[in-house]
RNA sequence: GUGGGUGUAGCUCAGUUGGUUAGAGCAUCUGACUGUGGCUCAGAGGGCCGCGGGUUCGAAUCCCGUCACUCACCCCA
């Protein structure tokens, strides 16, 4: 007990456990059964780059790279970082490798650790996982309606409800600076009224006071300028018909134009599935546009749009809607006497390799005991095998479900189970 | 980084105005005529009452500090 106080998981760090890992591999293998139907492959990008990569990309000013990331330096002196997300990374790996070669769209899927030094929260944690996907090389936006479609695919998949889609266009970067600069108007002669936090946003991201929560705030913009009023043609056209393919999915959606963005790469699209069931993290899956990161990488002028998907989030809904996915095994053997249980063994072993789930009891514990335990694991049939069934050459099996038995030749436990499974 | 809440058995929690060997339920293990589970019954193991200090004849209980967990802000998946 002591000793074993000596070591706990970090902060906001926590261990996956049965049952709950189950759900886990229950959401993982539905993100790849659905994302492989829309031509997603998978891609695995290592999970620390060089610290330079996420603070271009997410912004040097954003909270992410001011004070939540897992920094340091490797042996060599160069700045490392664990990654906070996973868009960079895949970014830089499809310039590195010149994936852009490759005929257009490139779709990619990707699932792992995110690190964030935050203090933890319903929701947050420290090291985190997303499952996340990008696509390469398609400005058009049915391409932007088909993501939402995939991922109200997925999220049905798994039996979610009640979760809302919001969307949003933060123009680009034609339209954006005016859009600011409308913004900052707007708000210098009001600065005042604003929180602190706010006062603080007006120089830092003007757009971050459109969602701030505090209630002086929320009335003193209630007249500010609206992205979806200030996009230049394009951005507008693009968002006119990415709601009409919303809409031609028969997606249910709701624009809210003060949804903004916390990394800086974000363009045009940008969207968000929230759940009322959350407490005050309530974004599922958020993702959207990001036209302009490949070049800035180094890559050819190429369009992009992807999401990352909270995994604790989304199994927590799981949770919370009562599923629950453990498995049992198909036998439990007990074993009484040497040579039943030299050749209890073997049985087990023969049924194992054949793909059935055999548990094995302890021949120095009495039948009780072992009965006992089969039935604490919810093992569907015991078999009982001792030397009278060894000298007869037949075992009882007994159905825990219903306590029904009978008698089977030695031989015949494959049989009979390959015969009650199917 | 800033606030609030909570720390008693593996888990969920009782513990009366400070007063003897700190309790329950669940879980675990064993047994109830010798080779049969669940239900029932009997029993067992398991607690520096988060840690340190203080007040007191006496602290799980009161005070201070500290750490951990948790929720919220900030921010975000």
């Amino acid at each position: 007990m002591s000793s074993s106080r000596e070591y706990k998981a970090l902060k906001g760090m926590q261990d996956v456990l049965p049952p709950n890992s189950y759900l886990w591999k229950k959401t993982e293998e539905t993100a790849e059964e659905i994302f492989t139907a829309y031509g997603y492959r998978p891609i695995r990008p290592p999970i620390a780059e060089t610290t330079d990569l996420f603070t271009r990309s997410i912004g040097e000013n954003t909270d992410i790279v001011e004070k939540e990331m897992y920094t340091f330096n490797d042996k060599a002196g160069r700045s490392v970082t664990l990654r906070p997300e996973g868009t960079a990374s895949v970014v830089r790996s499809y310039v590195e490798h010149h994936l852009y070669t490759l005929p257009s769209p490139q779709k990619y899927y990707y699932s792992g650790p995110m690190f964030r030094y935050e203090r933890p929260q319903s929701g947050r944690l420290r090291q985190f996982y997303q499952i996340g996907a990008e696509v390469f090389g398609a400005a058009y936006p049915w391409m932007d309606a088909e993501m939402l479609s995939m991922l109200r695919h997925f999220l049905e998949r798994l039996h979610l409800s009640d979760l809302s889609i919001e969307v949003n266009s933060i123009g680009c970067k034609q339209c954006r600076p005016a859009y600011k600069t409308a913004l900052l108007d707007f708000f210098s002669d009001k600065r005042v009224q604003l929180c602190v936090d706010c006062k603080r946003r007006y120089t830092v991201n003007p757009l971050r006071i459109l969602d701030c929560k505090v209630a002086g705030c929320t009335a003193v913009r209630k007249e500010a300028p609206r992205v979806t009023d200030h996009h230049c043609c394009d951005c507008e056209s693009h968002f006119e018909r990415f709601q009409a393919t919303l809409r031609n999915f028969g997606i249910t959606y709701n624009v809210n134009p003060e949804m903004v963005r916390g990394l800086d790469y974000y363009t045009r699209t940008i969207f968000e599935i929230t759940s009322k069931d959350l407490g005050a993290q309530n974004a599922v899956v958020a993702g959207g546009r990001y036209d302009d990161l490949v070049k800035e990488f180094g890559g050819p002028d190429t369009p992009a749009i992807g999401f990352a998907a909270g995994m604790e989030r989304i199994v927590e809904l799981l949770n919370r809607s009562g599923a629950s996915a453990l498995p049992s095994p198909d036998a439990f053997i007990s074993l009484l006497g040497e040579q039943a249980c030299r050749k209890g063994i073997l049985i087990a072993d023969d049924l194992r390799t054949k793909g059935f789930w055999v548990e094995l009891g302890d021949p120095e514990a009495s039948l009780k005991s072992q009965m006992r335990r089969a039935d604490k694991v919810s093992a569907r049939y015991v078999f009982v095998i001792g030397d009278k069934e060894i000298d007869s050459g037949n075992v009882q099996w007994k159905k825990l479900s219903d306590a029904s038995q009978g008698l089977i030749s030695l031989s015949g436990i494959y049989d009979f189970l390959a015969d009650k499974a199917g």
